[in-house]
DNA sequence: TGACAAACTTACTGCTTAGTAAGTAAAATC
DNA sequence: GATTTTACTTACTAAGCAGTAAGTTTGTCA
């Protein structure tokens, strides 16, 4: 699972093999199959279980009792460390951009991921606000699409573009919403 | 070229084949090897073209003559177009999620598009500010970096979220910039 | 010690893929 | 009217793909 999130974030759903997890395991072929009969059933398993580790850290006390910038930065630094890490890229973006070629149970996985994060962001950005800590024009949840989506597009973008563009979409969104 | 683009919009580089170009032409699949021997020369010449399309475009005095506000609107309406004609997304993020998995070739086509798309964008929000119309913090840049990278990120949303939530983040982008 | 299950391997199937070589029919050129 | 070029088709290859059926090893527990 660990190897198929880091396949899925380098070059997509279609463009991995089981055959490229079972080489770098050292073991073959079917006994991926084993564990997931299907590629759909290991895709769902590597997004549930991602979905399942963002709900235990944003519901841990080491985020929930950090100040609301600081909340900002630990979202914005999930994906610093992406870039760092072999200039991954968001699970939610690369299989968005596969989504009219994915199975269906993974689409649904990955609309549930989108909703979660960005829900959670939202939230961030309205009590944010109201507390002072932010400014910004329009509601919590356009502004949480605005900074997530940018965030996606910017891991993408650096790709082809570098680190230090991702790094400017950061610091861009930023300035833009802390007082 | 124009079903080329059409499904690399719709699915990526690795999610079409010569036999969907043939099938939906009526022609055979070598058929399209006659004028582009191989894909990576097909996806070239689509983003080449593309890139020429929008070179004219920003130098045709139907857009130059536009306010600021006007180009800017221009610009966002090209993604929704690409929206709501079947959900496409940029070529340029669907191509850099696949960035690992292309071609050289195709990869250097697709930095050229996303730097030039950058270059005129930076420009327009440059003197756009300079002019009164636009208010933003930051630099041209580094903005541009973020509506750019915010809209390719909402156009793969839309997919698992709705045509709804691109809508959102262009609305906000146009009111984080204008005054 | 024996039964059973978990975690594989071996060997394969049927399908799709990009790409090719050789042949053909029609149109343009000389 | 002969030759060449353009735009294909037919027929194929070699590789890669997800997925499967049957056999094997290894560890666990009664």
């Amino acid at each position: 699972m660990n190897l198929a999130e880091e396949l899925l974030q380098d070059r997509g759903f279609n463009g991995f093999s089981y055959a490229d997890i079972a080489g770098q395991l050292g073991v073959k072929n079917a006994a991926i199959h084993y564990h997931f009969p299907s590629k759909e059933e290991l895709g769902i398993a590597v997004i549930k279980r991602y979905r399942e580790r963002f709900k235990l850290w944003v519901n841990n006390s080491r985020i929930k009792d950090l100040s609301y910038p600081e909340k900002l930065d630990w979202f914005f630094n999930i994906y610093s460390d992406f870039r760092v890490n072999n200039g991954k890229v968001c699970l939610v973006g690369a299989l968005e951009v596969e989504f009219n070629s994915i199975p269906e149970g993974l689409r649904k996985e990955v609309e549930y991921l989108n909703r979660e994060t960005l829900v959670w962001l939202e939230a961030i950005l309205a009590e944010g606000r109201e507390a002072g800590a932010f400014q910004f024009k329009g509601t919590p949840a356009s502004k949480a699409a605005v900074i997530y989506s940018s965030v996606q597009g910017a891991l993408q973008m650096a790709r082809a573009l570098g680190t230090k563009k991702f790094c400017e979409v950061v610091e861009q969104n930023k300035q833009d919403v802390l007082v």
